[in-house]
DNA sequence: CGACGGGACGC
DNA sequence: CGACGGGACGC
């Protein structure tokens, strides 16, 4: 009889590591209801149960005292059955109690009272992506078919004038609002849009391309999905709480020694990431996998990719530089990862004829560590906006870090961007000059990057899905 | 076979 | 008199 609470509205949160859980979920489904300290859970169920599934009735009680202080959180499945409850019961009073009940959406835990004065202004307007080629009208048209919509804002570039691809949908009343925001196709990404003045957006901040596209320093330990949650049972040493611990301890003896000697040595003009293949337990969860291999400096990557055998993983584990990666695997390679674990490292392209040399920097891979075929050297990418000559369609076997990729393709000059679609193992590549495009295309199609095969082709033309199926849909009134 | 991200409003 | 508890993962 639950509701069911994941539809697709709540993708992207799944999606991501550690939702927070102060967030309503879906939005705007709980009321903050300023009423009567009389007023007693009863009443509210009986008042409110008839605008649809609550799941949460919470009378504010004094922590100490235990005296009612007039304040209501009721948290309902929907954000629709929230919004009808609003503008019905806003106003009004009930049991026979005379002081009218305020009611409100509340606002997430962990932003407190906003005593906004445009309180209607938060519920009435859905922010949403949406083709750059996209009109007000079309949108209007769109989104009609769900709620009438009062008017539509793009958001366009100050000099040219064209749409960046997002807009604001504005409809009178928030039911109809709520009403878009759940019928509304997934693409638009619908969300209500915060009040055009308020600083309270906590958005994660988008900043268009990458500080470097040549670096994934500062990404973290990707949520790896499945190994996350891992318990330390199966780690011996020092008793699970201690683990990073121990590394610590392991880490201020010989290895720091050694280190510091290893420091010296980072001034070397090369600087390519160079990619370690690492076979590891799986009772090694990606973040403890991370903090190992970042003892050494340097480390952008470390990141589980597949499964190696039924009590093994593969990660992929990336260095910005080669001594650093030949460092790791040599301080780490056979290190037993728990105790009677050991790991396994081999310096990713280099399978072949990895015989122990005592002189790392003899073996310095270059670029056919992360690529089994000879690379240019690193060129300049173009603007971000530029216009983009050629598209490409890459398709891989398996997961590869996006920086690793960018790393690659920008071989090859004018470089746009790089992006995989989300939860696929295929995406884009765009690039300002046509020719670099093919000769990237000729060289790297059917190569393998980091052990990972590629697919490089032309892509298609985008598909025409949004302008010409507006006329197919339904309206209704 | 493997196909389309993104995110904020001129004052 | 307008802002945040309680309970607890689970086949």
């Amino acid at each position: 009889m639950f509701d069911n609470r994941s539809n697709s509205r709540n993708g992207n949160r799944d999606s991501r590591r550690g939702g927070d859980p102060n967030e309503d979920v879906p939005p705007m489904s709980r009321l903050f209801i300023i009423c009567n300290k009389a007023h007693r859970e009863e009443d509210f169920r009986e008042a409110f149960s008839r605008f649809g599934h609550i799941e949460d009735i919470w009378v504010v009680k004094d922590r100490h005292t235990g005296e009612n202080k007039g304040i209501t959180y009721i948290k309902y499945s929907k954000t629709t059955e929230a919004a009808r409850a609003q503008e019905e019961m806003n106003g009004k009073t009930i049991g026979s109690l005379d002081r009218t009940l305020k009611v409100l959406v509340a606002a997430n835990r962990n932003q407190g009272s906003s005593k906004s004065e445009n309180e209607h202004e938060k519920y009435v307007r859905l922010f949403i992506v949406c083709p750059k080629t996209a009109t007000e009208e079309d949108l209007k048209d769109e989104f009609s078919q769900w709620a009438p919509v009062e008017n539509v804002t793009l958001v366009r570039d100050k000099q040219s004038g064209n749409s960046k691809g997002f807009a604001y949908i504005r409809f009178s009343k928030f039911y109809d609002a709520a009403v878009a925001f759940e019928n509304c196709p997934a693409h638009y990404k619908a969300m209500f849009a915060e009040p055009k003045g308020s600083t309270t957006r906590n958005r994660d901040q988008y900043s268009g391309r990458d500080d470097s596209i040549m670096s994934g320093r500062g990404a973290g330990p990707i949520g790896s999905g499945g190994f996350g949650g891992g318990n330390m049972n199966c780690m011996p040493m020092g008793g699970g709480a201690n683990f990073n611990n121990g590394f610590n301890d392991w880490g201020n003896n010989s290895f720091n020694n050694n280190m510091s000697q290893f420091m010296g040595m980072q001034n070397t003009p090369v600087s390519q990431p160079t990619c370690l293949e690492v076979i590891v337990s799986n009772c090694v969860n990606q973040d403890q996998l991370w903090r190992l291999f970042d003892i050494i400096p340097g480390l952008d990557y470390c990141q589980i990719v597949r499964e190696h055998d039924p009590r093994t993983n593969e990660a992929l584990v990336v260095y910005d530089n080669p001594e650093a990666a030949i460092y790791a695997k040599d301080k780490l390679h056979g290190l037993e990862y728990p105790i009677g674990e050991r790991l396994i490292i081999q310096v990713s392209g280099m399978s072949g004829g990895n015989h122990i040399d005592t002189s790392f920097i003899d073996r310095r891979p270059k670029k056919d560590s992360i690529c089994n075929v000879p690379l240019p050297d690193a060129q300049p990418l173009a603007p971000i906006d530029a216009p983009v000559a050629q598209r490409l369609f890459i398709v891989l076997t398996a997961n590869l870090p996006i920086s690793i990729l960018k790393n690659v393709f920008s071989c090859w000059r004018g470089l746009v961007d790089v992006y995989l679609l989300p939860n696929k193992n295929c995406g884009y590549v765009k690039y300002a000059d046509r020719d670099s495009a093919q000769s990237a295309m000729r060289v790297l199609h059917g190569a393998e990057i980091c052990g990972t095969k590629i697919k490089v082709l032309k892509a298609e033309e985008r598909g025409n899905g949004e302008e010409d199926d507006g006329r197919k849909r339904m309206r209704r009134n």
